[in-house]
RNA sequence: GCGAGAGUGGCGGAACUGGCAGACGCGCAAGAUUUAGGAUCUUGUGGGUAACCGUGGGGGUUCAAGUCCCCCCUCUCGCACCA
């Protein structure tokens, strides 16, 4: 190998070595602990980008590390590839869905490979192929089974143009319009009622809430998310009479968590869709107004609906009910805020003390009545602006017939026994969580394996003829709903009970299905007979680390939850948590650059002049923007290829691990690559000019001592301490390559001041084993550079399997400490003393220090802190 | 509004349980080498002539505060009518 550092040349060879060596395969053992070390596997866009560089290099460090700790350590990759970009390729470019997919998971296949990533290729998933997908099924029919899979009408957000669902997130606010539009027509979405398929996530909310108090080890952030997205509340559900009923709805019911306010409820409110709403006002004067009212509201998507800053509106149905505990009349409305899908659908509305009642009833001139007085007793209700909503403070009921002068807490206790004790109602729990709905109405995903028989009905597909698979022959016009109805060989079909025709379930499955428990496929990925094998996943379980973006924190963290403890109810695993450390990594972001006449700009189309920088096409001074997460619009992406042909993956993995801590945002610097590029320089440089002196030494010869070997011994060991101590306290890799560093600095520097031609053996042995040890510590952060150096100095086994070394606290130990002095808390001098001095003589090495005296003036110190090892303070 | 997190040199960032603020890197400056540029190496680099001043601002606790306590400001992210 050449002497100077050509990273093009390294790194392909012990890519190639590692692939055929097979070195990252693993297997179950017995023999030593197990790790598995997980990343969230990508979706195959085409080309891997810098968030992916940043979050596979810090697993991959993780891998190796543990790896080198003694662990075999399962560290796998896959392919998140079911989606609907394959499908948009297909209507755009007339590419099957599965060639676009495949081909992108090639060549991002062959991107990771050249970032020497640590997988076992042995084990990759690939969530479009029949293989793994017919377990989505297979699960979805257990799920059937057991009662967790359901269908209901639901309602959805749709494009009439495009006949098809839309996520959410795909329909888009625009001015002007109220409501939102289809993100790819522009058309006006509407709400519609569909049959749907359902997962029954809400029977593990309890479970779900419970298990966030044991997840120690994820972000705390993730957490509150997780907890307010389950949402628990307790609270009382109450019947109130309705007045003057006129068929057989004689009361409605209401949730409440303040059932200590009802004395104040002075009207109802019901969600637009109820169903109530059409009973009362049928044969009412109110009837048309209100069914026009609901119409509007209900038209809109629900992302408008329920902006919070949407304007409260409502309409009264002219039909009254009882409030149980006042025996008042009190009249009902209904409300555009109230959500149909939360409690019962409807509520009491006490607006002195809930501040969207308290808005609403002003709107509509409404009577507010006090039921909490504050502790200083100085609420008024013709006086308030506001509602008065305060529970943690003694807030007292009043107005509350016999309930009054009780504190809220215990108001709402005495409230809520006596409604059950009346047989009014039942104190409950409610969750904000619901159901998830899975059905896409798309191709490229998991068919739903399902049939509608003429004579039976519903029918699951038999578990023998799983998998269903996706048809070929279908086509891609983006219009008239699911291409999947448009495929006779798919859609028709006979029953597998009655042998008569059936239609098959044309619907798909949410790809956050694929998703939620590919890291248990991971554990027998070629299982044939079930989707994970049970002894595997007992071997492996739990994800030890897991590394991913903040962007799941919700959405497919909390699946992932939900599935293992689907699983483990049927019997796959034995784990209730996936997921045992959790790091979630921040973006890389970029500066921006914008040109007034040609927005923004890449780097590339500007120039630098007189310090200034320049458009080159119209020579307009650049405006340097802000700091963004890297993207093609704000043209502030840095791409992975030209990187690493331009400095190498060691280069590439090194910066991104360098440059921030793993969960704060990176920031993206090409000096800064350059300056972790010229540091692997030195290394190199660093080795072959040591090579001589290490020819023929054993590092382990001789036991005299000198003052190099000393300096090389405590550089070596104090740095081995601290790059493990970073690893092991919660991967500080930023700050363990600063410690490699210094230790590169502090061995240039000793190689200056004591001249190579004069060394003891045991010195050379010494330079040996600093170098070995330099390269132990790099390897799992620069592979290439390490495995090629080290196999300069002379060994042939990979340095992927040596062990990690060990420091020697005795050979970290200065043999003199270096105390600062203080005078009333300010540095004022240092002073050298042996190692080990006690107290009494450091303090006497102090007082005996000119620059000390000369601060003391000849006076006594009133005190004298000494804090071991550290400093010494003198009071005056 | 609620929740989480962050404010430290010209920049990215260090400082684990209160104990030398600014590790490491970038940038910058000077020097060496080189015909030159680049690369490399060496040295220096918070501010201030100085006493001193410096971790968003203001108070406090302490021998000692970036770190602990109280009040305030700014920014980022997430959630947002869940009764």
């Amino acid at each position: 190998m050449a002497q100077t550092y050509d990273h093009q040349v390294v790194e392909a060879k012990w890519q190639a070595h590692w692939t055929q060596t097979g070195l990252f395969q693993v297997t179950e053992s017995a023999t030593t602990p197990k790790y598995y070390c997980l990343e969230m596997f990508p979706y195959p866009s085409g080309r891997i980008h810098m968030g992916h560089v940043r979050v596979y290099a810090i697993g991959d460090v993780v891998a190796r590390y543990k790896t080198m700790r003694g662990f075999h350590v399962l560290h796998p990759m896959g392919w998140d590839a079911f989606g609907l970009p394959a499908e948009n390729a297909a209507i755009e470019k007339g590419v099957h869905p599965n060639v676009w997919t495949q081909d992108n998971v090639a060549y991002m296949k062959q991107q990771l490979r050249r970032m020497g990533l640590s997988y076992d290729w042995d084990r990759e998933v690939n969530t479009s192929h029949p293989d793994y997908y017919r377990w989505n099924q297979w699960i979805f029919l257990k799920m059937v089974e057991r009662g967790l899979a359901y269908r209901k009408r639901s309602a959805v957000n749709w494009c009439p143009s495009c006949e098809t669902v839309l996520a959410n997130e795909q329909v888009l606010a625009q001015e002007g319009k109220d409501g939102g539009v289809c993100w790819r027509c522009e058309s006006v979405v509407i709400q519609k009622e569909l049959e749907q398929w359902f997962f029954r996530i809400t029977h593990y909310a309890q479970e779900l809430l419970d298990g966030c108090d044991r997840l120690t080890s994820w972000p705390a952030r993730v957490l509150a998310m997780q907890r307010h997205w389950i949402g628990r509340s307790q609270g009382v559900e109450i019947d109130f009479p309705v007045a003057d009923p006129a068929d057989d709805l004689t009361a409605i019911r209401i949730f409440t968590t303040r059932p200590d306010t009802i004395h104040g409820a002075t009207f109802m409110s019901l969600a637009p869709e109820s169903p109530l709403v059409e009973q009362l006002i049928a044969g009412r004067t109110e009837a048309g107004p209100v069914r026009e009212f609901v119409q509007r509201v209900s038209r809109l998507d629900k992302a408008t609906r329920t902006a919070a800053d949407r304007e409260k509106e409502g309409i009264f149905t002219g039909a009254y009910a009882i409030n149980p505990f006042t025996r008042e009349r009190i009249p009902i409305w209904v409300a555009n805020f109230v959500l149909y899908e939360y409690g019962t659908g409807a509520i009491m509305a006490v607006p002195a003390h809930d501040q969207r009642d308290f808005e609403f009833a002003t709107q509509y001139d409404i009577p507010i009545r006090l039921v909490i007085q504050n502790p200083e007793g100085t609420l008024a209700p013709e006086a308030l602006d506001s509602a008065y909503e305060e529970q943690e403070q003694a807030g007292v009921l009043v107005n509350s017939g016999t309930f009054s002068g009780l504190f809220v807490p215990d108001g709402k206790q005495a409230i809520g026994e006596h409604v059950e004790a009346q047989g009014w109602g039942t104190r409950t729990i409610n969750f904000r969580l619901r159901d998830w709905g899975i059905s896409r109405q798309r191709y490229w995903g998991t068919p739903i394996p399902m049939l509608y028989c003429e004579h039976c009905g519903l029918v699951p597909v038999p578990e023998n003829q799983l998998p269903v698979v996706l048809p070929e022959d279908v086509p891609f016009t983006g219009k008239g709903g699911s291409p999947l109805k448009e495929s006779p060989s798919f859609a028709k079909t006979t029953c597998p009970t009655c042998g008569g025709t059936a239609r098959r379930e044309s619907d798909t499955m949410d790809t956050f299905v694929d998703s939620s428990w590919y890291f248990l496929r991971y554990c027998s990925p070629k299982d044939t007979g079930q989707p994970v094998n049970p002894e595997a996943a007992k071997h492996w379980m739990a994800v030890d680390q897991y590394v991913g973006g903040i962007e799941h924190a919700v959405l497919h963290l909390l699946y992932a939850r939900f599935f293992t403890k689907v699983l483990r109810d049927l019997g796959l695993t034995t784990v209730d948590e996936p997921f045992v450390h959790l790091l979630t990594q921040g973006m890389v972001t970029k500066e921006t650059y914008w040109c007034e006449d040609h927005r923004w700009v890449l780097p590339s189309e500007t120039r630098k002049e007189g310090g200034q920088r320049l458009c080159s096409q119209c020579g307009k001074a650049i405006v340097i923007g802000r700091t963004e997460k890297m993207s093609k619009s704000k043209k502030n992406i840095a791409s992975p290829e030209d990187l690493c042909d331009r400095y190498g993956a060691d280069t590439a993995r090194l910066f991104s691990l360098f440059a921030a801590p793993p969960e704060k945002d990176l920031e993206w610097s090409d000096t800064g690559v350059e300056g972790c590029y010229r540091f692997l320089n030195r290394v190199w440089r660093l080795v072959y000019e040591q090579l001589p002196l290490m020819g023929e030494v054993n590092s382990k010869s001789g036991s005299e001592s000198s003052e190099l070997l000393a300096k090389l011994q405590r550089a070596t060991h104090h740095t081995i301490q601290k790059v493990t101590e970073d690893l092991e306290r919660n991967f500080q890799f930023n700050t363990a390559i600063a410690a490699l560093m210094e230790f590169v600095n502090e061995l240039y520097k000793l190689w200056k001041d004591y001249p190579s031609d004069a060394l003891t053996v045991n010195e050379r042995a010494g330079w040996r084993s600093a170098i070995e040890s330099l390269l132990l510590l790099l390897a799992p952060f620069a592979p290439h550079l390490t495995e090629e150096l080290w196999e300069t100095v002379g060994h042939s086994s990979s340095i992927a399997r040596q062990s990690w070394p060990v420091f020697n606290p005795e050979l970290v130990a200065s043999v003199e400490w270096t105390i600062p002095i203080q005078v009333n808390g300010k540095l004022r001098s240092k002073v050298r003393v042996p190692a080990g001095s006690t107290k009494d003589q450091v303090i006497a090495t102090a007082q005996s220090d000119a620059k000390l005296m000369e601060w003391l003036q000849g006076e006594t110190p009133r005190k004298v802190i000494y804090v071991e090892q550290k400093l010494v303070n003198f009071v005056i």
